[in-house]
DNA sequence: CATAGTATCGTAAACGTTTACGGAGCGCGT
DNA sequence: ACGCGCTCCGTAAACGTTTACGATACTATG
């Protein structure tokens, strides 16, 4: 009250202190809600804190108690994910935010650039101890990554499984059970030459889907056929790809599934070219639900499921694997596989032998 | 070399200095490239730097020297461009960072939660003080953020424009540029009746898009009719939206500008189960170029660019307005509309009277 | 030889916090 | 009167850097 005035831009926590002529260190235990310090005086603090629009310097109470209250997301825009990563990434992120938010926490993402090894990217980041905990994504089927995470004690967690050594935190959609969904369905409707696609990269999940296919077609007694797996990108590109592979085979399946919607569109067009029609002469699965997806014709079978739930799954995996927060979330099953939900659709919905 | 073994995990620049029985002082000046060093001291430093896996405490560094060398590019996950915003941001991303990391500068993405006032996030954000300076997409109309920013005097560029008073920097797609072009592609077409879609929000690349579609009318002696103007979400329902509306009108448009190229999927569904087939009964021209948009049919005219150069454009803008890089980056024009290229389809290739 | 200049390095202060430690004041029971 | 415990607060050290300043040794110059 003394040398009132505009609220100038605070320089730091000693002249909060001098404003309030109370010692340092009482406004920082005020600030940070410590025990040993009298309610009346905290108040006081907090109202000052408050009007003079005072924020504590991260950098200082970084280096002082080696804590960032930053997570960091690191997602690689390579080049195949690039084209189609957006909207996945956001919409997980908006589930991560809304259970970090509630603990102060600031969810940051590291894109690593695409000509920069990821491994290398990810060690200067843990460097510079700039996030406190991570969240990897685009796990690869065996990812130096994590045994460098764990080494340096970092806590993190996994947005996708891997085969690494190291027994990592992580949440990843069903693959497996997708697969497994996909193939019985399509048995039921009379088919046993089933074709599936995965991603060209040695991405983990693609094997996962793989790998559930192929125990699915065993349970059914059907062979397993390498040449029905078709590695391609995952766009439309991709699926363009994929159908044209497919029509080269001399015995060819009579119906495929995607992993990505979006290859469908490319695979719609491909066979429709060659004058087969999806839904009659062919059946087609997808993975995702996406908006577009709803405009194919005929309209894709396909799986539903909320990535922002994904999200918010994640998140709590990751927190209960961080010491300061495992007391909150006490240690919940830290392995996750998130499911989907069927939405049929019209591409697969004829009976092969009857035809209806 | 005298006490040997595994490079254990160092704790920072002081156990660096005492392997090798230099001052802590001078290890900080030959990691940083200061000149009064020896260059053969120096050779050992990075050496032993190398070798020990020593890289800076970013928040010591910080504290000191009050600069964090991370630059942010806050994005917003709003309903709206969560669902389309494709690879946009991570195809910006790139560019940017191929400039940033020659100057051993981090990019990180600020994702503002849907739930949060962005304005009060960012505040946020600038008061940790986790960032040098920021790149700000997704302006709007007005923006408080500029105004925020210019106060605080934190460097920043944005990507798009805005009406703010501040005259900031920023690099914008051309958006008046293709909104002529397109006009005057269809009006050379015979078409005199030529609607536009516009994003639902107030976010001002609508109104950029709009106004060049109104002066080019005027230009052509076309008088403007607001009716003709729909607003919809940047998507293919939003497409499907615009012909339902224009569908609805007494005197309906022949021709419709999309600002979204996703959005014609829709348009096109829309208008096709009214028996209206596009390229044909109604001209069409998109936005950005996408590789989905490859794959509709009739394909779709629509404009191309290099996401990728345009972030490199708009890295340089930001740097040459950063103090600390101004002398690399000349004061070089510090606004920049990013032109586009027509990318001829045949969704408009008729001409409306003679029908060819 | 004295002096000035140069190259190289060590010392210590500073950046803004948090927190261990101790001290002052007070009430209370013996 | 004394000691004890409790509440509240001030002091100062520490976190890991960078950098201004001064010190030293050496070279060149007169």
């Amino acid at each position: 009250m003394a040398h009132g005035g505009k609220p100038r831009p605070m320089k730091g926590i000693r002249q909060l202190a001098e404003h309030l002529d109370i010692s340092i260190g009482t406004v920082s235990r005020a600030l940070n809600g410590k025990p040993d310090v009298n309610e009346e005086t905290r108040k006081r603090v907090l109202a000052a804190a408050e009007q003079l629009g005072y924020v504590a310097n991260q950098s200082g109470r970084s280096l002082r108690q080696g804590t960032t209250n930053v997570i960091g997301l690191m997602i690689q825009s390579s080049r195949e994910t690039v084209e189609n990563s957006d909207n996945f990434f956001l919409t997980v992120t908006g589930g991560l935010q809304s259970v970090f938010s509630r603990h102060n926490l600031d969810l940051i993402m590291l894109p690593c650039p695409h000509d920069e090894d990821p491994y290398e990217y990810l060690k200067r980041m843990v460097a510079r101890r700039i996030v406190d905990a991570l969240i990897l994504s685009e796990t690869q089927r065996v990812d130096k990554r994590f045994d460098m995470l764990a080494k340096a004690k970092i806590p993190f967690a996994a947005l996708g499984r891997s085969l690494s050594g190291v027994q990592h935190p992580w949440a990843d959609l069903d693959f497996d059970g997708v697969a497994n969904c996909a193939v019985d369905r399509l048995v039921a409707h009379g088919h046993r030459r089933i074709a599936i696609s995965t991603p060209a990269s040695d991405i983990n999940l693609g094997f996962v889907f793989v790998e559930g296919y192929r125990r699915a077609l065993e349970r059914h007694g059907i062979p397993y056929d390498p040449a029905l797996v078709i590695r391609a990108k995952s766009s439309e590109q991709g699926g363009y790809q994929v159908a044209d592979e497919l029509l080269g085979l001399k015995d060819r399946p009579t119906a495929v599934i995607l992993i990505y919607e979006l290859m469908a569109i490319g695979f719609y067009r491909r066979v429709m070219e060659a004058g087969i029609i999806p839904g009659r002469d062919v059946a087609v699965v997808g993975f995702r639900e996406a908006p577009r997806a709803k405009f194919l014709q005929p309209t894709l079978t396909c799986f539903r499921t909320s990535l922002h739930d994904l999200g918010v799954e994640l998140a709590e995996i990751l927190l209960s694997s961080m010491p300061a927060y495992n007391h909150i979330y006490p240690n919940t099953k830290r392995q996750r596989t998130w499911p989907l939900e069927l939405v049929p659709g019209e591409s697969d919905a004829f009976h092969l032998t009857t035809g209806k």
